[in-house]
DNA sequence: TGAAAAACAAAGCAATTGCTCAAAAATTCA
DNA sequence: TGAATTTTTGAGCAATTGCTTTGTTTTTCA
């Protein structure tokens, strides 16, 4: 074990801060690119520009790199889903978390794939955070779109299913991008905005209720 | 380079046969779960049942049983898209599509995780692929549909997002299998029926052309 | 300033990697 | 049957793996 794990106990000296967060760039960009198994930290130094010794200095082994990856990761993934709350325009909130979501695969695709990658893996890091707050979470707010559902404001609509198609089609622009980009010659931009104009029709459509 | 770049020449022998499938379930199995990089010719040879130097007698190298699968994965992946043609009906037309598809992410799900893995990777075994007959059946589908959109037979959607709605809702029942199975406590029968049910409305509401 | 602490890395470790060699075992077929 | 061919594998190769050892350099701070 290394003097590291003050981690709780004494606050980051500046080099300790500046050296975790190159790594942390560093082990998103490799594992989002090849998976846990498939990175080394031979690359993991190389893309953090320092020596392999250092890094496992700042962390006990690449998976304590991997895993802090992941539990910085979780947050930010939550965030969105977290502020989609009561409103009188049910439709309109759940389209500004679809935007959400959708800007967030674009400003952070690698993080997605790191995400992705993981579940794809069988979440051998993750699954307790699947089971325990993901899984509170997506039913809080399953149980929100089923009051609005049975309210009318909505159209009946499975709730879990409808977060599970707002999770696949904002992530697949970042997950499945090579794929995307060779279908389409579109720039990014133009991309980006055709997606959201589509996805906003795809789930207005959907949610706006028959008479 | 081994003897058995005969493939082309003499028929396989019924050992080779055996042989050779054995090794790509094999591959499938242990591409599908760690990706190309992560994946270890040991592993291979182990779930193929047979020795290291026997398996690599067989296929000349681990890129060899990968390029293959990727092969054999192709046509069927686009298999259901072909099939989708010109239909007095073209909203049933779609949803038949829809429904193939999530059939296959059901009944293959090695399959779709294969093909996600080597996305996410940044398709290096795949990108001619994508680029070449995959874009060429999207661009051909894409006009047909767009033909339907002008007609008014359907709303007015860019055919390309479309497809790749189809695409992430329906895979990401395979590749997000552990993700939703940690959020869903009903079984994998009930999860399909229920899934299967959202995604025909879900696509249905989209496609019905506004009055 | 200088001694203690923190930060760094060259060299090296055992284990694992993809793959080969050489020879044995099994199969084919004249 | 038995010789030729195909199939199989134990042993081993150099390279790479995750990580450690050992020590040097840099920073901190009394």
């Amino acid at each position: 074990m290394q003097k590291i794990n003050a981690q709780k106990k004494a606050p980051l000296s500046r080099i300790q801060e500046k050296n975790r967060s190159l790594i942390l760039k560093a082990g998103l960009e490799v594992f989002s690119k090849y998976g846990f198994r498939g990175s080394t930290v031979d690359q993991l130094a190389n893309a953090a520009g320092m020596s392999k010794p250092n890094l496992l200095y700042y962390f006990p082994s690449k998976e304590a790199v991997h895993v802090a990856l992941l539990e910085e990761l979780l947050e930010n993934w939550l965030e969105p889903l977290i502020e989609l709350g009561p409103s009188a325009n049910p439709i309109d909130e759940i389209l500004v978390y679809v935007k959400k979501k959708l800007a967030m695969s674009r400003a952070y695709p690698l993080e997605s794939r790191l995400y992705a990658n993981e579940i794809l893996q069988g979440a051998p890091n993750f699954s307790d955070a699947i089971k325990g707050p993901l899984k509170e979470l997506v039913d809080e707010k399953a149980a929100l779109i089923q009051g609005w559902s049975d309210e009318g404001k909505i159209a009946v609509i499975n709730p879990y299913h409808l977060i599970f198609s707002i999770w696949s089609t904002t992530q697949h622009y970042a997950d499945f991008d090579v794929q995307i980009g060779g279908i389409l010659s579109s720039d990014k931009q133009e991309i980006t905005k055709d997606a959201e104009t589509y996805l906003e029709h795809l789930f207005r459509s959907t949610l706006t209720p028959k008479p």
